[in-house]
DNA sequence: AACGTACCGTAACGTACGGTACGGATGTTG
DNA sequence: CAACATCCGTACCGTACGTTACGGTACGTT
């Protein structure tokens, strides 16, 4: 997590933030092909001032990406004691909130967008947002494993490696048909049945006893 | 499966398969900004020449995202008698093809392609790819599930969903690095590594039994 | 009132690249 | 050899878009 992923919130003045909200509507519209005389004509400012603030194209896509990530603030969940059914109910509601994270418009467009720019140039837009998605809800889960196994509950050597199996049984293929333009519907109900199974399958794995 | 998304090999000259290769080798080295004229050139061939064989650049993408669909040739294992052993040995082999596959250079960069298309146009290259890809493997598997299950060996209601499964616990997030541009390192020892990890854990979900 | 600053709107520039046209070389058929 | 087809090499066209330049306006400061 080097200094430039992670940005403060008020490091772009309230108009810079309406141009940035301007540029991610567009993206989700229309994905990698927008054009600054766009961003410009929807965020109503001029080109001169795009570049004034944010370099160059790049800059912009960049900024907008940080924008973004500071916008997901996480509540820190830090538990010392629990339960079976504690344990069972957070990790659910991390898989749901994953789900809900991934399946998100915003999300696929920021994925393709750093996947897009990954191949070419070392931009950093990979490094954000891996840094701002799965990242982000892995250092929130890592201390309720920890608990867990703390408690005897879960069994597992290294909670990386639980994190990346948690990761796997939730997200499984959904993240990348959606990248790849498949239309799955992702509603509450579907997240949380797809989080619930999840749930039961790493129990299975890392829980001791029946689960 | 529309008829567009398969092509025999043979649908190309020699020739054609030689601009195809070419168009292969700069993707992988430039991603989606390699230009018409570029493969003209690392292809000794004229521009004329590809517009009158693919029609513009978006069919030589699909062409050659389909040339290279077509160099995978799966051979269909259908196993009626399995015992234990064998499955496992099936299950982790396959595990060893899938992340072979997607931690390879060109499925990197012919996902990258699809994806950055999946934006915009309705490009069939995302069908294609996911067709190509873990649909393929999906394919040869569901007949070993099947038969474990018949065998009493494996338990679940829908082969599709134990799929799904099998395929979260073996990628996990690799694929999604791998995207991203992280460097993640996956020779055969890892491979290996992973894939025997992953079908423990599928067969501590599925499995009859203590597995 | 005068000035500087920040910004909008728009016109213009430069260029990269998709796509086309044409000449010439090579090979094939009759 | 003649006629024709295939295809290479290259010059060229049109356009989209990133980037820059510039004139005009609103506003705060002195």
């Amino acid at each position: 997590m080097g200094a430039a992923l992670r940005r403060q919130e008020d490091e772009f003045t309230p108009r810079q933030q309406q141009v940035l909200t301007a540029a991610l509507e567009l993206l989700v519209e229309q994905g990698e092909r927008l054009t600054m005389t766009s961003v410009a004509r929807r965020a109503s400012c001029s080109k001169e001032t795009l570049y004034k603030w944010f370099g160059d194209r790049d800059g912009l896509l960049t900024a907008t990406v940080q924008f973004q990530a500071s916008k997901v603030r996480m509540p820190h969940v830090d538990r010392r004691r629990i339960d079976a059914a504690v344990l069972r109910a957070s990790i659910e509601q991390f898989a749901r909130d994953l789900l809900t994270t991934i399946s998100g418009k915003v999300s696929v467009t920021l994925n393709r967008l750093a996947i897009g720019h990954a191949g070419a140039d070392d931009s950093p837009l990979g490094d954000i947002v891996l840094e701002n998605g799965p990242l982000a809800i892995r250092k929130r889960l890592k201390p309720v494993l920890d608990a867990g196994r703390e408690s005897r509950l879960l069994r597992f050597d290294s909670s990386e490696e639980a994190y990346r199996s948690f990761f796997g049984l939730v997200v499984r293929d959904v993240q990348i048909r959606l990248l790849l333009g498949e239309a799955i519907e992702m509603g509450e109900v579907e997240v949380a049945r797809d989080a619930a199974r999840a749930t039961e399958q790493f129990l299975r794995i890392f829980g001791v006893g029946q689960g």
